[in-house]
DNA sequence: ATGCTGGTATTCACCCATAAACATTTTCTT
DNA sequence: AAGAAAATGTTTATGGGTGAATACCAGCAT
């Protein structure tokens, strides 16, 4: 299970280093794709699978479905980590995630999130240090502690 | 079961040692995670998976579920007692919660809470001195002792 | 009152992860 | 085919996390 925030800068080339306590768990080959809000998701190539098969299973009839399927397949790549311990990115999803040189990383559960670090700032701001909001909306799900 | 309230101080690495009373439940590998109210709680490994179950079950189409699924992986680190009893705290932590010099640890049921000395304080002046309230609004709960 | 013991604080030194600089290989272009 | 540019790999220095050793303090019992 993935957890943690981590500090990392991406190199000239376009390269980012994981941090080692993920790097286990990710294995060697794993999927980098975007992510719901501005950020990308990297997932361990099982737990790609079953999301892939959550994704197929949506009725292919509806637009918001095929549009929401379209999103993650065509933005995943297929990615590994070097003898080094970093991965490139490529542009298309560096552009995406608006990540400049200082990045952060996150895990999440069943998955690692590479935010750039303005993001992430504001959408701390924005949600994460207004805790007693986000604990107020969770009511909806009955969620305790 | 913990319980009791204790002080000790952090010292210049981030370190907190950790009431002896805590340490057999807490056991060789725990969770620590920013937690409600601005302070820490530390979860023993076994409550930390359930409470992570309860976690993944959230559906992350929801931007509140994700957000709040992302307050607690990305706060959490695993952590362990060192020899000398303490437990290492991670800047992100410990900047979140605002712990300086003086701390306050807690027993609270299944997990042990770690509060700024000042927080504490205020916390308790805002809401511990007036229990009476705090009980009146309890009523909601259908709560009895 | 004094010495003993368990727990706590501080200091120091080492090791590893990281990141930057550098070197090499490959690919594309002219 | 040769040179340049990009991609990839290697090396090294630095800083921070980590562990050990020592010094300190309070409580307790004799």
């Amino acid at each position: 299970m993935f957890m943690g925030e981590y500090q990392h800068s991406i190199d000239a080339k376009g390269r980012l280093i994981i941090p080692s306590k993920f790097r286990q768990e990710l294995g060697e080959n794993f999927v980098v794709t975007k992510g719901l809000d501005r950020c990308l998701f990297v997932y361990p190539w099982n737990e790609w699978n079953t999301l892939e098969k959550k994704l197929k299973s949506l009725p292919f009839t509806k637009a918001d479905a095929r549009a929401f399927v379209r999103f993650f397949f065509s933005g995943a790549a297929e990615s590994e980590i070097d003898k080094q311990g970093r991965i490139l990115i490529p542009s298309v999803l560096r552009e995406y995630a608006k990540l400049e040189k200082d990045v952060i990383i996150i895990g999440v559960s069943t998955r690692v999130e590479i935010w750039s670090s303005a993001l992430w700032k504001e959408y701390n701001e924005a949600t994460g240090n207004d805790y007693e909001a986000i604990a107020e909306k969770m009511k909806d799900f009955e969620f305790e502690l």
